[in-house]
DNA sequence: AAGCCGGGGTC
DNA sequence: GACCCAGGCTT
């Protein structure tokens, strides 16, 4: 075995995370939990995702019974994490695995279902079934350029990156190897700090050979984000609000949200409200999404009750928070009931 | 290869 | 405010 591979398993037994997706040392994990936990972590922090976790295997605590659920109902339990083509995904990809009779153990197969890319189908392969495979997130990406000093920058040094992390994966114990290096990534060699005094593998570290670790990996310069300005427009009555679905691809795709005028990456919304009336200002909200920030205006219709609508649905106000809003849109809500 | 797709934590 | 995060899909 690779002497970083054995230092980092060694390390992990005294010094793993206590997460709530893990399990005891040794035990094999539940596939449906490893696969929940991994697709909610793609591009998410562990503390964002604990407590919608807890949520989904509490409400769906098999892989069946996710398969089962209303597909809207699974949506509006993702509220709030973002990314929802996943939620999407999540859905048909355990209809597809009830349908095959469980997951496949192979990294191969997996990788073919829906929302498994390389990184997730490798991940899951590794820690639920024990198989050899290389598992590359940007935790091992860090800390294989660091380990090896790869001055290359991301993201052309991924093939390079990739050949290192193969030679050193172990053939035995590749999910625990996999964890290590990433709660190494998490907690010793982070982004913005490397507490190489603490790290089971720094006599074997070029980076820290080199004298300055945290320069690696060295990235690529990102493209400045564009601003965009919108609308989004409340319409009440008495107990109710106006919501509507938005498309299923694009931007908050399939999810609950309040009418607005078309605001996107590319483009300012037009203004134009959905129904005639008089509007009244209730304030304005900001919100960064990953390519674009956007300043949406929220107003209000002031007009007469009984208006014409479609394409949406009456829903009542003290049940908003079961909407399942995206962020963005419950900070609207929130900022126009403030203001009552 | 590059663009699109959320949101919250952290400094 | 800038950067980052257990990435995947589309073009």
């Amino acid at each position: 075995m690779d002497r970083v591979a054995a230092l980092l398993l060694d390390w992990y037994d005294g010094h793993a995370r206590s997460l709530p997706w893990r399990v005891r040392d040794g035990a094999r994990p539940d596939p449906y939990r490893v696969w929940l936990s991994e697709v909610m972590l793609q591009q998410t922090t562990t503390a964002a995702v604990a407590p919608y976790f807890a949520k989904f295997t509490e409400t769906w605590p098999t892989v069946e019974a996710l398969a089962a659920a209303p597909e809207e109902e699974v949506m509006a339990a993702w509220a709030g994490l973002g990314y929802y083509s996943r939620a999407r995904n999540l859905v048909k990809c355990a209809k597809q695995v009830v349908e095959m009779g469980g997951f496949p153990e192979a990294e191969a197969e997996l990788r073919e279902l829906p929302g498994l890319g390389d990184y997730t189908a490798a991940a899951i392969a590794a820690i639920a079934f024990g198989q050899r495979a290389v598992v590359i997130d940007a935790n091992v990406e860090r800390v294989v350029a660091r380990l090896f000093a790869i001055e290359d920058p991301l993201p052309g040094a991924r093939r390079l990156i990739r050949a290192h992390a193969d030679r050193i994966t172990p053939d035995e114990r590749a999910g625990d190897f996999a964890q290590a290096m990433m709660d190494l990534g998490a907690t010793i060699c982070t982004a913005r700090s490397a507490s190489c005094l603490l790290c089971p593998v720094q006599g074997l570290c070029e980076g820290r050979a080199s004298g300055d670790p945290l320069r690696l990996p060295v990235k690529a310069e990102k493209k400045a984000k564009p601003r965009r300005t919108g609308t989004a427009f409340w319409i009440a009555r008495e107990d109710a609000v106006w919501l509507v679905t938005r498309p299923g691809k694009g931007m908050l795709g399939g999810m609950r949200a309040l009418p607005d005028d078309d605001w996107s990456s590319k483009a300012d919304g037009h203004g134009e409200p959905p129904v005639k009336g008089a509007w009244k200002a209730a304030g304005v909200v900001r919100h960064s999404f990953t390519h674009f920030d956007l300043e949406l205006g929220v107003v209000v219709h002031a007009g007469d009750d009984p208006v014409a609508l479609e394409g949406g649905e009456w829903w009542p106000l003290e049940r908003l928070a079961d909407a399942g809003l995206p962020t963005l849109f419950a900070k609207a809500a929130e900022r126009v009931l403030a203001g009552r």
